[in-house]
DNA sequence: GTGAAAGCGCTAACAT
DNA sequence: ATGTTAGCGCTTTCAC
């Protein structure tokens, strides 16, 4: 079964190659008649395009490219699959376009993205987590149409964001909270430093307690390990000062090592509630089960393919930046 | 800054096209000079190939697609994000590849697949998890490189296949369970018929189960919806019967929902012990932590890269079976 | 050891 | 409405 090119199709139907590329492509130059001939002997012949020939002429590849970061990417936990899993539908619905995966390591990753980019012809790409600002400024200096899963950048011009509704979120998180008799709220997270996501939902956190007149301290607010057991540790330092009663987590997994240091130890919700930032299937079989907020990521993975496609049709320009709402999943740790 | 080729390294460094070309390529037809001439020059210009016209010329495109079913990734606990992680790690090894990912649905994809391995002239194929034999078996006509991960294909002549060591790890898992003091033992696990996986397990089950003389009853073999609810069912069901003390879980998620039903229900490991085919972080975290079998995933998918790349190298011929050992991980189920 | 030139499959002017 | 043709950037005989 050898290779059916247009020019067999050109040959076979009786009409010149620049036809055969017309009706493939859907130009509208040619009548009815000719357009259904050469589809029916493309068909015939079983043709299927060479994609390589069209980016070589074209230099459009068709080609998106999704860039996970080591850490979000190693955590087993993390929500990636369900990001890709939404990506893998929303492609589908572009015919010529697929998915181009790679991953940024700790160290020197930029020169090896740039080439990744430009070698591949890449049209569009995809950050899904936390990047260095050098590294996508630089990037963005290329011209590549991007869009940033999950990340703030606000130095970067004509990218696009989506995040969820980080603040807001934790607001209503912290609400659920204290409407539940917390009145002593801490908040655990990341790096405040390194890391926009969590200041947002550091500002979310700040009005709730504000509003609601409990106190601000700092040993409610800790940073500390994206892990299981970051949260472990934070909740037994937590419970050691013994002031506080509702722990929110700004990083999901925490919640599950704090559910294992309290199981035994305090009442829950009685004692000490715990309410967590991103919502998993597990959560709703965890002992006791996981309050958390849901953050739809699935979809986010479709909008992200959608926008790209957007910015590559719009040629790149136009900045948008769009929230997906959250929602509160109620269960037996509030 | 625009498109840098080697016609211009050429002219720049006073050679022809073809001695670029068999620089670039480390072709050894040429002297130390003007090798090092014409790589200094294209440092200087900043080239970068160009892969769509590399691949028009030899017809290898150096991509390596990645296959996902829908069921695998659609489950926010499937360990997917682990193999590709490592397959991520492996690529890098191999300085002309990238992966190229994509997702099959439960209906007709089989089309939708072929175009896509013909269209991107894909050099080699990697299937994670489980899909219908005739889909495989038609991709296999294509002659191209498969390799799958997790999933038995006894019909497929030439391609590989990667998975954990199931069976001694299940006789392995139960055998532990015995030797903490079980008398009878449950198995868990989703479609026998349908899934060679859970066959294998079963086997394993089967022979430690009678290896130590436990009975091997009908009502201790449960096939259920592979997810957290099914192994709560399951767990209740288990327990209602009221004849056994120790429950092997095929499938991760279902040890979960156990400890959902079992947590103040019956003691842990007392009245009940449980044991789960794979590892996560969370199940140290998990009340209480969970006794597992360690596949190392990353692994897989790092020796699935490996793997397809030698096929490629091999021409496609030659069929191998590589089996990942299951190591056990105690915990405070057992 | 190096160069000239044909060609990979497709697109896009430009002609007709 | 359709055909002719010149590339896109690279590889690869085949000559020199």
């Amino acid at each position: 079964m050898k290779k059916v090119t247009i020019r067999d199709i050109a040959r076979e139907a009786g009409v010149s190659v620049a036809t055969v590329s017309n009706v493939l492509n859907g130009v509208e130059k040619c009548r009815e008649e000719t357009r259904e001939r050469v589809l029916k002997t493309a068909r015939e012949l079983g043709y299927r395009p060479n994609i390589s020939a069209k980016t070589l002429a074209t230099r459009r590849s068709g080609l998106l490219g999704i860039v996970i970061n080591e850490k979000t990417e190693g955590s087993s936990f993390s929500q990636m699959n369900l990001l890709v899993n939404g990506m893998n539908s929303a492609i589908r619905r572009y015919e010529n376009y697929d998915l181009i995966i790679t991953e940024v390591f700790r160290d020197g990753s930029m020169e090896y993205l740039r080439d990744w980019i430009a070698k591949r012809d890449l049209e569009g790409v995809i950050f899904l987590g936390d990047y260095e600002e050098e590294l996508l400024r630089e990037i963005e200096k290329t011209g590549i149409p991007m869009v940033m899963v999950d990340n703030y950048g606000e130095e970067l011009k004509e990218a696009s964001y989506i995040h969820s509704e980080d603040t807001l979120g934790s607001y209503l998180a912290v609400e659920h909270l204290i409407e539940r008799g917390s009145r002593s709220v801490a908040f655990v997270c990341g790096s405040l430093d390194e890391n926009e996501v969590y200041r947002r939902r550091f500002y979310g956190y700040k009005a709730a307690v504000e509003e609601y007149g409990l106190a601000l301290t700092e040993e409610n607010i800790l940073e500390t390990e994206e892990t299981f057991r970051g949260g472990y540790e934070a909740t037994r330092r937590i419970c050691e000062a013994g002031k506080t009663d509702a722990i929110f987590f700004s990083y999901s997994e925490g919640a599950l090592g704090a559910l294992k240091y309290l199981n035994g130890r305090r009442d829950i919700p009685g004692e000490m509630k715990i309410i967590a930032f991103g919502d998993t299937q597990a959560w709703e079989y965890t002992t006791p089960s996981l309050t958390s907020t849901d953050q739809q990521v699935s979809y986010k993975g479709e909008l992200a393919v959608d926008m790209i496609i957007d910015k590559i049709g719009d040629r790149g320009k136009f900045k948008r930046e769009v929230s997906i709402p959250v929602k509160i999943r109620k269960r037996e740790t509030t």
